[in-house]
DNA sequence: TCGAATATCATCCGATCGGATGATTCCCGG
DNA sequence: CCGGGAATCATCCGATCGGATGATATTCGA
């Protein structure tokens, strides 16, 4: 439950050298792995592009480039990487644009590096209680069966849980209803079942247990 | 997509009263309606079984009775009423048992108020847009269909959605399986389907959209 | 190179499902 | 009191599904 922060990493955004390294030496003390500092946005997502950091700590106010909310849309955009924001002033129209990135946390400046400490703690730990639904992956699945699924049986799979029949089946995948319906035996062995129904009622267990 | 702040309730749970005075003061500034100031979680808790506020702001260090985290864990058990933690000191015991109760943020004092604001906000917004699945009522079912289902029709949904067949479903609730036959038809009148995977495909898009 | 896993197709059969139609009972509201 | 919705049961039929069995081609790794 509880993780070694040694390796948690965090990528920090703000131009402004001086604070970029008062943070950057306040997360090492803390025992946090920087991934790196960074003084732009574009250098942010080079950096992202090559590695995904626990968490982002993004100055709203950067100087060229995009500023720190056009940078959190692209991050939500791209993968999830939880973040938060850091700004020296706070009016509405920004905030609002904030809020709607959904930010794990808001430091406002001058920082105050208690709050930046519990901001972060509490940012990574719901970020990663996030009990989201999984997604429908093979990988999910095959972890969850004793005998794994074969590729073109987890693409069957696939549209079994939207409901399809195997009649559609056919056409979808552009074979016969023979096929179809070997390929659907194999998985019923497989998630020791006897009906579509039961399937995805399993399916669904699977992902949001 | 946006919330006027004038229907926004606050509960202030800090136990030290100036404090407190300043954080009311400034909260009615922001626009917010204060639910209550109470100094101790004796009284905080008689709030809430009162009303539920859209948000709680707690501070940690509580005076006499339970302090603010075992409060956070009571609220938590009861409903879900999101709040922030408020706190002078911040050590890493503490800081491990607040994070265990997963509040929306977290101030240090001395309170900066622009942190405060943004906190608030942001809480506010990501505790609403928490987009999580509906449970499967009739309530959501029928607002999400043309012609209402009964009750009746209902129950045997929710079975149909646990991948029961007709037969199980006779077992299950004392009836031939002629009745479940037209129950089911019916539902998938309703449903516009004409397959349990469809259905069940078509409960899962109302439940998660 | 040989076997195992995968993917493809076929045939056959019984079980279940989906759909249509019609009937009876109960209860509630106009 | 009467009509209609709800719930119950029945019969019949064609479509689809689930399951068993067997066959062939490809590919990939031992």
């Amino acid at each position: 439950m509880s993780y070694s922060s040694a390796s948690t990493s965090i990528l920090v955004v703000e131009d402004e050298p001086f604070i970029a390294q008062d943070i950057a030496d306040f997360l090492a003390e803390a025992g946090y792995q920087i991934q790196e500092v960074c003084y732009d946005a574009a250098a942010a997502e080079k950096s992202l592009d090559k590695a995904k950091p626990d968490l982002c700590i993004l100055d709203v106010n950067l100087g060229k480039g995009l500023d720190g909310i056009s940078l959190a849309e692209k991050i939500n955009q791209k993968g999830k990487v939880p973040f938060i924001f850091l700004t020296s002033y706070t009016d509405d129209a920004t905030l609002e644009r904030a809020k709607a990135t959904m930010p794990y946390g808001y430091i406002s400046k001058p920082i105050n590096f208690d709050s930046l400490k519990s901001t972060i703690k509490i940012a990574l730990h719901n970020s990663r209680n996030q009990s989201e639904p999984k997604a429908l992956t093979i990988k999910n699945i095959n972890q969850a069966l004793m005998s794994e699924l074969p590729p073109r049986e987890f693409e069957l799979l696939k549209d079994i849980y939207e409901g399809k029949t195997n009649k559609q089946l056919t056409t979808l995948h552009y074979i016969s209803l023979s096929t179809v319906k070997t390929h659907v035996q194999r998985i019923y062995e497989k998630f020791d079942c006897h009906s579509r129904s039961e399937l995805i009622a399993q399916i669904r267990k699977i992902l949001t247990n």
